[in-house]
DNA sequence: TGTTATCTGTAATTAAATTACATTTTGTGC
DNA sequence: GCACAAAATGTAATTTAATTACAGATAACA
């Protein structure tokens, strides 16, 4: 969700009983309101037209017009939800515009519910960590494998184990300094949740990369939420893994900023060690 | 660019001189008039306000209000694009949203540059091939491994190797009914190259899922391209690779659904054989 | 070059939004 | 619980913006 829709969801916004009510309406109707006059908003909503306007300037707008140019460019940049179900009949073209706008709107949701705090608690929890374990079954495999890869591009003490088993094993080996980061698109995959429960028994500070409301949630002291809910079933593997690995992106950005020195010259580096296995240009 | 903005660019619209100023105006200020009544707008373009009004219903609109409106809508869709460099000084709610921006404009691009055409060639020649081999370094290995997990649930024949020299043995033993998929960012990673070259020498049908205009996708008989160019550097990787993944997305979609029987039914199958691990609801 | 169709501007009208002010409601100290 | 202050709301007036109606100008075509 977007700054503005944001902002007029937010139950703990100090406001009037009409502002209330004008912000429930607009919450309830978004794509409505912005072919309304302020006269036809302020008579459905059962309230005068000055305190619309009052409304919106309360807001930080500079009037009712101004308010609905952010409402519409705010409903533009979700409205890559509209993807529909891919069915038999479509053609290449629309699979691919529907795969994409799958994406864009996977990662809208999925930035909208991340808490910065939450964000920053996580790292700070992964710094001081011993060591990290991270598991992920399935297509979440990959994901795991990618977070692995870029962490230890940063020095940092982890391990993705890939069957069952073993990743079990380690769980029962951390303690009270180590993490444990799992990562699963329903927060449903019983194994997952298994070897959560394990870690948190031994103390571990475990972490779900997963769907908010979920059993792993549950059991995760920290939940980065990745978007799942509403969209359709159809999508959800394939695009909330894009918006796990740009969670992934976002907690090793921090890591590595977090780590000291100056993180533009640490990706420098990082790069330079891998031109030598490139050919041309640079 | 969106529909509003094409159009108004488009030079073989039939259009009368003013409109043309009109036109001219709004596409080197668009964000300008977004916040422009017609009466001042009319004045910076040299027309009457009339004019301007006409102008807005002549492209389909209701008038002013909405042409401003669609104008603000379509603006927000494309300002993802102003994702800036990751600064030492950025707060975590900053790198939150540069990378998903970052992540955002890197799907816009790649959508923009998938000819369906190439796209529906290269699901042909998938599915006709005996075998495909996999083949990424580095983080795009992840990438591999996720294409080939997706594919392995659609029974095609496929397998990602992990390490290099198993990659040219693979790629040695291809023939001309085989495929080969190389996933690369830059398209410069020598290794991958040299497997590309191997398995192109065999007869077999190189893909390179990768920069444009790279050397790899010079040694590739088809190319996905992968948007790289304007990025700044430090995003390539990250943001990318979910390019990467929805482009295999699109693919694996697509193979599905030629497959044969319907793909919605074949998805439900998949879905139902996980459902055993699952815990709760459903 | 005359004729017509299209485009454009001026002026009038209508609609929309804001401001000013009066009234009501809500909250607070006693 | 009452008096007072502060905030919120509504009514009416005003201003601003946008559209419509009409007349003049320009360009296209025979």
């Amino acid at each position: 969700m977007g700054r503005l829709l944001a902002e007029l969801a937010d139950s703990g916004a100090r406001r009037s009983k009409s502002a209330r009510r004008i912000a429930d309406y607009v919450l309830a109707q978004p794509a409505e309101v912005v072919s309304l006059s302020i006269g036809e908003l302020a008579r459905r909503v059962g309230v005068s037209e000055p305190t619309v306007g009052r409304f919106c300037t309360g807001l930080g707008l500079k009037g009712f017009p101004d308010f609905k140019l952010n409402l519409a460019a705010e409903l533009a940049r979700q409205d890559f939800h509209v993807a529909g179900d891919i069915v038999p009949g479509d053609s290449c073209a629309d699979v691919i515009t529907k795969v994409f706008d799958a994406a864009h709107a996977s990662l809208q949701s999925t930035r909208g519910g991340l808490d910065p705090g939450v964000v920053e608690a996580v790292v700070a929890r992964l710094r001081a960590a011993r060591s990290i374990v991270i598991v992920g079954q399935g297509a979440s495999a990959s994901v795991a494998l990618d977070a692995q890869h870029k962490m230890l591009r940063f020095d940092i003490p982890v391990l993705a184990h890939p069957d069952n088993l073993t990743q079990r094993m380690a769980a029962a080996g951390l303690g009270a300094d180590d993490c444990l980061l799992c990562i699963s698109y329903t927060g449903r995959t019983r194994p997952v949740i298994d070897i959560a429960r394990i870690a948190d028994a031994t103390g571990a500070t475990v972490i779900g990369l997963t769907a908010p409301s979920s059993p792993l949630a549950g059991v995760a002291r920290f939940v980065l939420p990745v978007a799942s809910g509403e969209d359709t079933d159809l999508y959800i593997p394939m695009s909330s893994r894009l918006a796990q690995l740009a969670v992934i992106d976002v907690l090793t950005t921090r890591l590595a900023m977090a780590q000291g020195e100056d993180y533009p010259a640490q990706f420098r580096r990082i790069k330079e060690s891998q031109l030598s296995t490139r050919v041309g240009k640079r």
